[in-house]
DNA sequence: CAGTATCCGGCACGATACTG
DNA sequence: CAGTATCGTGCCGGATACTG
């Protein structure tokens, strides 16, 4: 059983960009497979609500604060995030997910479930490779 | 209108799996994203027949040598692509995109046509948040 | 032709210290 | 609390030279 592609349409998609929209393109899809960028995006659209920095902090385990920062304002700046400070202290800023992420994220979703749920074929090859080489 | 991703569904078949299983998934959708893994799938696919290191690297503009080769390293360790050698002089090469890899482009295309579709949407998102910064 | 080997700059990321 | 500032490390990826 032999899969199809339609290449023909994927290419007419990619020609029809310039070069500043191509390069935007890929930094989008680029960005996703960083470090935090997808725990963080999923730990808030799982929340479905505003979420302080701190609490976020907690959740995606292991995040320095650096990172997360940096994260935060990558997705904000590409419109993913929502940020929201209010004037009181302690200071308070809260995160949300926008309309468009939660489309990316329905994208991404069955990726993640079929890697993971072909984590056995991968795991087969390597080993295969490994003994190849050995 | 709201929409709705499975998050317990998707953190069901996250738990399920051990710890390196977990590496191992976040290592093949990770890799995806890496600079020449993508387009080099591509252009294997497109071409749909066995294609020789120096054809691809015309195909896969601005990529190194180095940098083909350990892509093509990594994607025939995971079972992607088959690395078939001749036995001849001048050495012959033939690499090919297998089977799974295909199953995995199939999803990875809605990916990109999203994103190059809605470019326009990220560079507005963009011009707001520098206007608002300046 | 299809790679290896080597050098190098840049930057992703962590750790730590400091601040409004 | 939610950051910035600074320092340090490791690795990605380009350029170049060499080889079976």
């Amino acid at each position: 059983m032999k899969r199809h592609i339609d290449w023909v349409e994927v290419n007419a998609a990619c020609e029809a960009l310039d070069e500043n929209e191509d390069s935007l393109t890929r930094e989008i899809v680029t960005r996703l497979a960083e470090k935090w960028t997808l725990w963080t995006l999923a730990e808030l659209a799982a929340a479905d609500a505003p979420m302080r920095f701190s609490r976020l902090m907690e959740r995606v385990e292991g995040v320095s604060q650096k990172s997360l920062t940096k994260v935060l304002r990558q997705l904000e700046r590409d419109g993913l995030v929502t940020r929201v400070v209010f004037a009181q202290v302690p200071p308070r800023v809260e995160y949300q997910t926008t309309e468009i992420a939660l489309e990316m994220l329905e994208l991404v979703h069955p990726l993640w479930a079929w890697a993971s749920s072909n984590v056995g074929k991968f795991q087969a090859a390597r080993a295969a490779y490994d003994k190849r080489r050995k």
